[in-house]
DNA sequence: TATAAAGTCGACTGAATTGATCGGGAATTG
DNA sequence: CAATTCCCGATCAATTCAGTCGACTTTATA
């Protein structure tokens, strides 16, 4: 499991994608435009985001991309390695490269590691970071309309 | 807070140095020799422990490397972020670069997911590694003993 | 049907990072 | 003194990052 910002920007595309693709499917140019990432970047990342079935693509003009499945079945560690894909290969790997016990040691203590990280980065859905993202637009109108609408958003704030 | 195999490379350094220590300053040759790091790389990565005061060098003959600290004061976390030094001042970083709302949409997400990260691989401390290898080790002696030598990896490699 | 809007694909690039190598130091022990 | 070990800087090939470009396919609609 990597963590770079190649996966930020998945993540934060994703995101942008779900907030609007009530509207019908979401333009790259118009991703590319709002979270000020280059389109052909974008394009190479939506290129392995639809490989892994992640996200759909509709053609032609009125096109654009959608999700494939529902947000809340989108985990952010998905997303992740769709696009940063060579997962964690690149260690000793069962490869002849490390030998006796020590083999044991350096395998074990990463893929344990590891396999903790993805688990959370599992546990945390597209539709969480939608919620989450709402409530902030929310408070924000809140602060702005002073105090008529107190609920949800005071929670989410804090955690942050 | 980004994951390679650098800070791979850095914890298992760090854990050979921590379960060997009882016998006075390691020397990196050896952990070069044992976790197959060169010991060149191992040089960089310890001038940056080192310069963290997660450990401490005696020159000289039978010197090495020990550990500043106790091994349960100090996280994977701390051993990350002291050798992939620029933490995560890669992204829009408060620079002029995200306009708008949507600057606030990128930087909080992400601040917020890595925090979260973060906070994980600090609560996993040396001294925990230390525990569960040895615990590995003791399993696989116990193995061992039984047949006639079924193999070391045989129960390890369940694992994986 | 022609055109324009969109995705698709492949090649390429400059910059940074990774992991490694080398050479020469400085400190310390015996 | 000589050996051992840490220390430091320069350099390097390979890979990855992030972006660019050009050509192509699909499709809605004027």
């Amino acid at each position: 499991m990597r963590l770079t910002t190649k996966g930020r920007f998945a993540v934060t595309a994703m995101l942008d994608l779900a907030l609007r693709q009530d509207n019908g499917p979401v333009t790259l140019a118009g991703v590319a435009e709002r979270q000020r990432i280059s389109l052909s970047y974008l394009e190479q990342l939506f290129g392995k985001l639809r490989r892994q079935e992640l996200v759909a693509s509709v053609r032609g003009p009125g096109g654009g991309y959608c999700l494939a499945r529902d947000a809340r079945s989108i985990s952010v560690a998905q997303i992740i390695t769709a696009v940063d894909e060579p997962l964690d290969a690149t260690q000793c790997g069962g490869k002849e490269n490390c030998l006796d016990e020590h083999r044991c040691m350096t395998h074990d203590l990463w893929s344990s590691l590891s396999r903790r990280m993805y688990d959370y980065l599992d546990s945390v859905n597209l539709h969480d970071l939608m919620v989450q993202q709402r409530d902030k637009t929310t408070h924000r109108v809140v602060v702005h309309d002073h105090a008529v609408r107190p609920g949800v958003s005071e929670m989410v704030r804090v955690q942050l």
